[in-house]
DNA sequence: ATGGTTTTTACTGCGTC
DNA sequence: GACGCGGTAAAAACCAT
């Protein structure tokens, strides 16, 4: 049996494809996070609550009591929150008069919280970082990467008459590089609203002043799962395309390379092995990548090793 | 800034359904 | 004819220097 593709009964997989560790599963949210390399896998059904948090003050606030201290929270969430219940001690409703003088102190509270106004870019810059990490559907675990990151630029100055957007978006990026989550640049870009140019000359100018060594993109491998998770393509392909990958890793053909392509070239052909055509077209677009690409890494491929039948469909 | 490498764009031709 | 596929030349983007 096979770690790849072990499904449970609903459709969500239980160990994770990338590394093979057993999934966290977050059946409210509708997803799924490998502890370690921080996969996610998204179940179709959506079963959590229909509010949006605005922020994750507001969203601990609701989902639990006693939030952990966090990076991703100016303060580390190390506060006394006036509660929004608007009840008292007995659990019984605050008349209108008590109602109003604690929404005064409530505000004055979250403003004195944020007296100077470093503080308060940070939580501003927190909060965004956040946002998009969750429109990204990033895992905790890289929000409060890229909250890190952004803590130590601000400190070193580094952020200092910078756009907000940008270092958000290149902090994000670059946490998802460090976590080996697999967002290319392009989408964190998209989610920003930004430029790829310039999320890139951010990202570059946030690993040279802070991160000061070079992250690796995501391995092919992380690429592959990510294209059959998006693309909803059947599992025996995953493994086969992991394979494949997996017995040429060590050749110089990815050198150099952008590994969405390669992945998708792994894909598509896996895809017509299995007997399953998944045409070029779907396969590059999946992968945000060209035909041209993908007929290029695939040729590369086929030109460089030999497949033997053992990878071909099982008869 | 620059030069080498990779990706994209745009276009053409071939076979098949 | 539409579609999938394979190829090419040139432009554009990328990256290390």
């Amino acid at each position: 049996m096979s770690l790849w593709h072990t499904r449970s009964d609903d459709g969500f997989k239980t160990s994770c494809p990338v590394c093979g560790n057993k999934l966290i599963g977050d059946l409210e949210k509708g997803e799924q996070v490998c502890p370690s390399c921080g996969y996610v896998t998204f179940a179709p059904a959506d079963e959590g609550p229909e509010w949006k948090a605005m922020d994750l003050e507001e969203k601990n606030k609701r989902v639990r009591v006693g939030a952990p201290t966090t990076l991703s929270l100016h303060d580390f969430g190390l506060t006394t929150e006036i509660s929004r219940t608007m009840r008292d001690s007995h659990g019984r409703y605050l008349d209108p008069a008590m109602r109003a003088t604690v929404e005064k102190m409530r505000k004055w509270q979250s403003r004195t919280r944020t007296i100077n106004s470093e503080e308060r870019g940070l939580s501003n810059v927190l909060s965004k970082i956040n946002e998009l990490c969750e429109s990204l559907n990033l895992p905790d675990n890289v929000a409060e990467t890229a909250a890190q990151i952004y803590r130590t630029s601000a400190k070193m100055k580094v952020a200092k008459s910078k756009s907000i957007i940008g270092m958000t978006a290149a902090t994000v990026y670059l946490a998802c590089r460090k976590c080996g989550v697999s967002r290319t640049l392009k989408e964190v870009a998209r989610a920003s609203g930004m430029e790829k140019g310039s999320v890139a000359r951010y990202f570059r100018l946030v690993l040279k002043e802070v991160e000061k060594e070079y992250v690796p993109p995501p391995s092919v491998e992380k690429y592959i799962s990510k294209l059959i998770n998006t693309a909803k393509i059947d599992a025996r392909v995953e493994h086969l395309a992991l394979k494949l990958s997996g017995s040429t890793a060590d050749s110089k053909i990815s050198s150099g390379k952008a590994p969405a392509g390669l992945a998708a070239a792994y894909v598509y052909l896996s895809s017509v092995m299995i007997g399953q055509h998944i045409p070029q077209r779907e396969v590059a677009e999946a992968a945000e990548v060209t035909e041209v690409t993908v007929r290029n890494r695939c040729r590369e491929i086929l030109d460089n090793f030999v497949i033997r039948q053992e990878f071909g469909p099982a008869k």
